[in-house]
DNA sequence: GCAAAAGTGTTCATACTACACCCATGT
DNA sequence: ACATGGGTGTAGTATGAACACTTTTGC
């Protein structure tokens, strides 16, 4: 979408192909050389950076919608996507758009457009390997950013608040399920894994402790093979074992009363 | 909502107050008699029973549309309420309504109306004291029922599936923060609360062990009083330590690795 | 041999599980 | 006295937390 038609279109008559009143927001997640940051926008005409968004077309189902989204930024197919809440109470939730806020800055003028209405937005996160990423910038949007997850700027509308519920999403779902498989190559070793979960949670874990777990949850297994890795011991490969990895990924992982 | 004059105000306008595409669905758990039951009513039109639901005001916050929807069909504030999931996903949520479809069953003819658009539902779940509800029917409903939640019936559209996947959120849930406030009087004693628990998670739990934990949590705490039942031992009567209540409410309980 | 990172095992404390008997009450 | 439900404690097991030294490797 960048010829002047399409975008007066996409303006104009959009709500022909996507229902209003509601955006898919993914708050997408980029784990690479030990570092976590999440993809931002500058949008143009609102002068900020922004998660990237878009929105459902009217016959295409929810989770297509969101992975579609995905894959329009990101170029990525199959990575891990969740759903986990629908924002609808800031202010910014509530009220119209004024046509003044966006019109006129896009180097033309709009007197009305669904796009002005409320809209509501459905929170997914996503957790991708950044350096596989190639993102896709569009008329309304000049730029990107991977932006480390503590030093997030303010963001648009309620945006911050999206950013702040995923990243609390997601560490609390990495006590219930398994992460890594789209984040970590098909080898890994144990340092790797561990420094991946110290770097979603934030802090440091026990080393011995933490090999342990993995293990005795069956969730990886330990290869008969070793990556050099220059001056050093030579750490062992791991693999994930699928079955029980998929199994925790679905019936989740401890519970007790 | 009953005079013939505002039903056709609703069904051809309506999307002038409300948004379209978007409706709330509770499924309102209801405890009592030690018995766990979800409220469903009967649904002119499509002759078989569904969720209560309702649609969001346009100038009205998500959790307020919520409440409101709540407090409209069992007359009760303030209680526990939650977003679990939007259903966007089956062939339900995908495709229009065919005018056919409803046109004609409420004694009226309609060609088209947004209410024959795609509809996405935002799941809630909310947990009540049954016994202290008065449910209110309208003209698009003719009958209530509170039904077991292990003897559902087929339920319009995908309900069923919202109803599964609230009942394995609430259990969920469960272990992870307190609930009981608004389903026990202020003063109860262990063996309700423990039936309580019992019922929602549909399995047994060992009183002892059971009593042991809300203490050493500090949810609850032993009052001087008890209360006498027939011909039996009088059990003590507990209270809910409020501010221990609240926090693990906000914060969660447990965690590990 | 030295610097840097990997690998590994044990102890202690806590939390969970399982289990059975006595007590209070009204009839 | 008896039937019914309420109340309580302990021992065994499993799990999590804390912690330090040795090994490998390339230079």
């Amino acid at each position: 979408m960048n010829s002047q038609e399409e975008i007066n279109d996409f303006v104009r008559d959009g709500y022909k192909q996507y229902l209003p009143h509601l955006t898919i927001d993914p708050v997408i997640f980029g784990y690479h050389d030990q570092q976590l940051k999440i993809l931002l926008l500058k949008w143009i005409g609102y002068d900020g950076w922004g998660l990237p968004g878009g929105f459902i077309k009217r016959r295409e189902s929810l989770s297509e919608a969101a992975h579609r989204i995905l894959q329009d930024r990101t170029g990525l197919e199959s990575v891990f996507l969740q759903q986990f809440q629908v924002f609808g109470d800031s202010p910014y939730r509530v009220k119209e758009r004024s046509p003044g806020e966006v019109s006129g800055k896009y180097g033309f003028v709009v007197e009305d457009s669904w796009l002005f209405e409320r809209t509501l937005s459905i929170g997914y996160f996503a957790l991708v390997d950044y350096s596989k990423v190639t993102v896709t910038t569009d008329f309304f949007t000049n730029a990107h950013q991977w932006c480390d997850v503590n030093e997030v700027p303010a963001l648009l509308f309620d945006q911050n608040e999206v950013v702040d519920k995923a990243l609390i999403t997601l560490r609390h779902q990495i006590y219930h399920q398994p992460i890594g498989y789209n984040l970590l190559p098909e080898k890994f070793t144990l340092p790797e894994i561990h420094k991946l979960y110290e770097t979603i949670l934030g802090k440091e874990l026990d080393p011995r402790n933490f090999a342990k777990k993995l293990v005795v949850l069956g969730l990886i297994k330990k290869l008969d093979e070793q990556r050099a890795i220059g001056p050093h011991r030579s750490p062992y490969l791991y693999q994930f074992e699928k079955e029980a990895y998929e199994y925790a990924l679905k019936h989740g992982i401890v519970h007790t009363y």
